[in-house]
DNA sequence: CTGAAAGCGCTAACAT
DNA sequence: ATGTTAGCGCTTTCAG
């Protein structure tokens, strides 16, 4: 691999002529330049980023880890936050923690290791510690989706409990009374967020509170419906806290040739591709998922920009409610 | 930063005694041992992987573009060669090119001066030169999905044109002989071959072969369909080369209340999530995601292994025909 | 088993 | 405008 030296040499010039002109941090005779230019072409020359870094001990490079890349909501944030770091002169190092807090800790150690300049980070865990001591080494932690328990970091999440509160609340307009809510078993902040938005709202109008725990601890979606649907009162409308749970169940409804929305309406947590395919089209609540994405970049960047600790950022943002077919507003077949 | 040295300083031991213990090259004495041990908790002491790499000029980070990192299939792609690199102790640089040449060609640039082990690369161009100076410059390439026009490399690819001609051959065995092909307008590898397993399959059986070319720039699926069910003779089958086409058409199909299979029987390359919540349910031709990603990570790192250059090895996997409710072989809603 | 010294490729700071 | 020097933090090499 040429070096610097190298094309100096060639060039007949000193080292920090050839590095001017490869960086242009400063006038450069044209004469020179021009022989510069034409060393570099004839050997091919390319800089050497890690001797760079080891002087100014910044690298450019951002780290960012989320459960899974293979979720298509996590995936889009993932490509908008890439984007955004590109546009600002930045590469992303990618790494999923498969949900595992040891393996998100194993990641981020090594990360602060190869300088990253920043970390943005779906946490699954809740000690965190390894994110406190990224930070002490001055590496920039941004939390994405759920806040950091424990430590304080700029973070980017979206309003779940309002979300679900005002979802719930369009089911009772619809005249609902029984409705149950159905949520994964994982203990993270976002879901337990979403069934309390739904708790207040059905609180609020008088209705009694029905939460299913569904998952790997407390049962799948096909074992609990048939307990869910007989139970009494009978619910008319159900509430899905996620939309992994919410295509269970549709699936579960769709075999048992339930009609929705007439025997059930149906509300899911997440947009999906399939929600706008199938008859009836699923009403849902939509993430601005790009814009998390972005925004958690921005955050990144102007934090990266103004290297003073300051205060957190805290940023929510708001969802939206999609109203499709599953709720009852319009008639399926529309 | 607490550097290496100052760990040495406190432990009152050489630089080379904490270098040993940290990465366990070599037996040091259990008193030494322990006085570093202990001196780097004190201090946090963390290596500088830039100062490892400029030493060896070998940096554990694999680079990984792909035109897009929301997209599914790509997404899927993407987590499993970073597990598999994640566990070969490799990091993952990711990059979406957005399906421009001149971005990928820029990141790839990039990616060669960070000086990362290797590079993985769904190729969106047909210039390709600057693989082959990233190849020339010592950094192996691997294409994922699609072969490296002009250029030699490694490549990992799925049997585009036997999945197609094996589908289409189901279709014939349908008893349908007016069945139509519609695919994206894009000039890439993977669709000229879907089209050409469908020629190829219609030819032998004597049927004419029909081909609809819709997208950028010749025009939406919503616009081309009504032509295509129009013309006659009236088509009773439809190949969509991609679940994306496949979806439009199926969403346009429905719009129509056209009835799949009894109308139009329906096949798509690619699975997708709604496949099996739509009813009647998709038959589609699966691709070996997980594997994919997997044994390109695998060949990747067999090729750093060996660090001999060697003939380019190519591998082309099989897919599999998921028949479902689409195609007519089993009536829907059984 | 341990330490000292050299140098990886680059740029900031100082000469000229 | 250009060249020279020093040193970023680490590991390889060579002596002890």
């Amino acid at each position: 691999m040429p070096t610097l030296a190298d094309v100096a040499k060639i060039a007949g010039v000193g080292v920090m002529s050839v590095s001017r002109v490869v960086n242009g941090t400063r006038r450069v005779s044209p004469e020179v330049e021009r022989k510069v230019r034409s060393a570099i072409e004839k050997i091919g020359y390319v800089p050497n980023e890690a001797a760079r870094i080891l002087k100014g001990n910044k690298s450019s490079v951002l780290g960012l880890i989320v459960p899974d890349l293979a979720d298509p909501f996590f995936a889009s944030c993932c490509s908008a936050i890439q984007e955004a770091a590109w546009d600002a002169g930045y590469m992303t190092l990618m790494a999923a923690s498969g949900h595992r807090e040891e393996l998100e800790r194993r990641e981020t150690d090594i990360m602060v290791q190869r300088r990253v300049a920043g970390l943005l980070v779906v946490a699954v865990g809740s000690q965190n510690d390894h994110f406190a001591t990224a930070q002490k080494r001055g590496v920039p932690v941004v939390a994405i989706d759920r806040p950091l328990q424990h430590v304080e970091s700029d973070s980017l999440t979206v309003d779940n409990f309002d979300a679900s509160f005002r979802a719930t609340q369009h089911l009772i307009g619809h005249g609902h009374r029984n409705i149950v809510c159905i949520a994964d078993d994982e203990r993270i902040y976002t879901k337990t967020e979403r069934v309390s938005g739904y708790s207040r709202a059905m609180r609020e109008a008088n209705l009694s509170v029905r939460v299913s725990l569904v998952g790997a601890m407390t049962g799948l979606v096909s074992d609990q419906l048939p307990d869910i649907l007989q139970s009494t009162p009978a619910p008319t409308a159900i509430f899905a806290a996620s939309n992994l749970v919410g295509i269970d169940v549709l699936r579960d409804l769709q075999s048992r040739s339930v009609k929705i929305p007439k025997q059930i309406a149906l509300i899911c947590f997440d947009d999906f591709s399939a929600a706008t395919l199938v008859s009836p089209t699923i009403t849902v609540i939509q993430q601005p998922v790009a814009e998390i994405g972005q925004r958690a970049a921005q955050m990144m960047l102007d934090r990266l920009k103004a290297a003073t600790p300051g205060a957190p950022t805290k940023v929510m943002l708001p969802t939206q409610l999609v109203v499709r077919q599953s709720c009852g507003c319009s008639p399926p077949r529309a």
